[in-house]
RNA sequence: GCUGGUGUAGCUCAAUGGUAGAGCAGCCGCCUUGUAAGCGGCAGGUUAUAGGUUCGAUUCCCAUCACCAGCUCCA
């Protein structure tokens, strides 16, 4: 009997029923063949040696491949617990799965390991490598796994198949000694495995579970080529290097005290990049008819009960007595922006109305996940809330993606994934209006031709949300920008306009953030720009730098002459030689050195030096500033 | 919050059961400098905080605080 089989081209061809994948690759050609990890059958993840008897769409999954990356990184986790068992037999297996960028696996220890531990693991892989083991599924029913398990004396194990229902058919992989419960696939072999590196060891719960079993996690990545793990080792190098909290107390940036655990100190040069950032946020917020406010952080603890938030959020938030009244210090800014809307009648000719708000909250963080600016307790949100009429909602919607992924060009992230989040169970409202929302931002995205990701439950309690993940120059993600849609802030605080017909109606209401926290997005800047900012944001633009004494004057009349024109300019007027000074201003990563001599003084003019790049030679005065302002003008991320 | 680790000069790090040392930075001199470190000197520490063991603690033990890694959570 002949079957049919779909590529993913669209192209089919016929094959004998009971073909596998691995037949089939091979019948494509040897490259493929090779490179075959496993394979989708119908969309289902399954083994290359898995006969395919109906007509059916196959993929063949290689490295390439997000789902192959996977399995690979999953088989890479078997091949390390195998090694682990051979080394440490009393060892207890628990989870094992593949991560983004890796994969680990929780193991209980008859005695602790340290990181010294970990070369002879990877060494007992290498050779579990050479001994080139096929991965074999063995499938049985729930009782007979239990056995297996218990037999094994896993308790993990058994937890977690014990939790299958009754019918469930349980699958095992045989690899050599090793066995594992596991889901699959799996790549054919272990010779497959071509490179991969135990990155780390750390503590987990079982289960996540601060209460139940602590195990022992280690962390390892795998890669197709052995180039491409190098360059991934190297990337993690790197970020180490850029640390922004390293880098905040080289540049001057801020400071974090005891005093006040995870409440950043910004010192000069870090407020200069803040000051930038929200300057450039306004001024491109005027241009599009945004209104500014700004409203109180402490405000009484009642706004909170009506906002939702004391039943939804109280746990991250301050509490505080004024004259034996309890007030709560905000979290978030909707609620100071709702009292100032309702504070005159609204016109459906006035919609939408945006209003923007820097507005600093402070959230009850856990002590353990501080974080540099990351993670602290208190925060500037780039906020703003749109109201407008039901109708308007898309198309307002459509603008804010806009404006997001323009901020982000600007910065020099292209790289934007986005993610849709639905409603969590924590939340307030109706099913119908949380469904309306819900298909508003949907219904955006689709028009706009975005591919978005959903997170089902991870909405905001009063509605769903869009987020914004930018994808820095290490290739890490980070979270910024929100969007989200609101149908019950504007009830719960009795919001109207007056319509075209003149009765009262409920404006909706969208809450939105293009860097999100400014703390946290100056902390990815710094790491994304290693410290190297580009001229527009660097909180020294210029360093003057006089070769000696007698050019002090000229050097001086440089940096004033630069002030005027709004470069932030510093002059170096220590009786250092000039290699030293411009040692010092590279180190201190100042991307514009003027350096002015004999020369220089005569004919009014600087040797420019841009950090990284050298002596540039000499220019007019004139001429170097107006360089600087066009290039601070256009934002330029390079010179 | 939980588990583990760390805490010595502004920074990076040494050392020791008998009250601590270097480099850089700082200050003072000398040098008057041409594109990533000129030379010399001085100063700087209740060894995170509070207890305990000890003749004696910075070192050992306990608690607290902060930080780091991870877990859980998140802008």
């Amino acid at each position: 009997m002949e079957i049919k089989i779909t590529f993913p081209d669209g192209k089919e061809q016929s094959y004998p029923a009971g073909v596998t994948p691995r037949q089939i690759a091979e019948g494509i050609g040897p490259g493929l063949a090779k490179a075959a990890l496993a394979a989708q059958v119908d969309g289902l993840n399954v083994d290359l040696d898995v006969p395919i008897n109906k007509d059916a769409a196959l993929r063949l999954l290689t490295f390439k491949d997000p789902e192959g990356r996977d399995i690979y990184r999953h088989s890479s986790s078997h091949i390390m617990a195998q090694a682990v068992l051979r080394l440490y037999p009393k060892a207890l297996l628990a989870i094992g799965p593949a991560i983004e960028d890796g994969f680990y696996y929780d193991i209980e220890f008859p005695e602790p390991i340290t990181p010294e531990a970990l070369p002879a693991i990877e060494k007992e892989m290498e050779k579990i490598i050479k001994e080139d083991i096929v991965f074999k599924r063995r499938e049985l029913p729930r009782d007979e796994a239990i056995r297996f398990f218990a037999d094994a004396g896993n308790k993990f194990k058994v937890e977690l198949i014990r939790e299958l229902p009754d019918d469930a058919v349980v699958s095992i992989y045989h690899q050599g000694e090793f066995a594992d419960l596991c889901r699959g696939p799996h790549i054919p072999s272990t010779k497959h495995l071509k490179a991969f590196k135990l990155t780390g060891l750390a503590g987990a719960y079982w289960r996540g579970d601060e209460k139940r079993e602590m195990l022992t996690r280690i962390y390892g990545t795998s890669f197709a080529d052995p180039k491409e793990l190098k360059e991934h080792l190297a990337l993690i190098e790197e970020a180490k290097k850029r640390d922004h909290r390293a880098l905040g107390k080289e540049l001057d940036l801020f400071s974090f005290h005891g005093e006040g655990p995870g409440f950043p100190f910004f010192h000069h040069n870090g407020l200069v990049l803040y000051n930038q950032l929200i300057s450039f946020c306004r001024a491109e917020l005027y241009k599009r008819g945004y209104m500014e406010i700004k409203t109180p952080i402490i405000l009484n603890e009642e706004l909170w009960h009506r906002s939702g938030h004391w039943d939804h959020y109280r746990d991250n938030m301050y509490f505080t007595d004024i004259d034996e009244k309890a007030y709560a210090v905000k979290p978030m800014n909707c609620p100071g922006g709702l009292l100032i809307y309702r504070s005159r009648l609204h016109s459906y000719r006035e919609f939408p109305i945006k209003v923007a708000e820097f507005g600093q909250v402070h959230r009850h963080e856990k002590s353990g996940v501080l974080h540099g600016l990351f993670r602290v307790r208190t925060f500037t949100q780039d906020d703003a809330h749109v109201f407008c009429l039901p109708e308007q909602l898309e198309d307002e919607i459509g603008k804010l993606v806009e404006l997001i992924l323009y901020f982000y060009k600007v910065f020099g992230f292209e790289d934007v994934r986005i993610e849709l989040s639905t409603r969590p169970e924590s939340s307030i409202g109706s099913d119908e209006m949380w469904d309306r929302a819900t298909r508003a931002l949907q219904n955006t995205l689709e028009k706009m031709k975005i591919a978005h990701k959903i997170n089902p439950g991870d909405g905001a309690f009063y509605g769903p949300k869009i987020d914004f993940h930018i994808r820095d120059c290490l290739k890490r993600t980070w979270q910024c920008a929100t969007i989200q849609v609101d149908f019950s802030m504007p009830e719960r605080f009795d919001l109207t306009y007056v319509g075209e017909d003149g009765k009262e109606h409920r404006p909706v209401m969208i809450h939105r953030a293009i860097f999100g926290s400014l703390e946290r997005f100056l902390g990815i800047l710094i790491e994304h720009y290693a410290g190297n900012f580009p001229l527009w944001l660097a909180p020294v633009q210029a360093a003057v730098l006089p070769i000696s004494e007698k050019h002090f004057g000229w050097a001086e009349e440089v940096r004033k002459k630069l002030e005027e024109a709004g470069i932030r300019a510093a002059t170096n007027l220590s009786d250092e030689k000039i290699t030293r000074k411009v040692r010092t201003a590279e180190m201190q990563k100042i991307p514009a050195m003027l350096i002015v001599g004999d020369k220089e003084m005569e004919s009014r003019s600087a040797a420019v030096r841009r950090h990284g790049a050298g002596d540039l030679g000499a220019k007019p005065l004139e001429q170097i500033i107006s360089d600087m302002l066009k290039e601070i003008a256009e934002k330029r991320i390079k010179p």
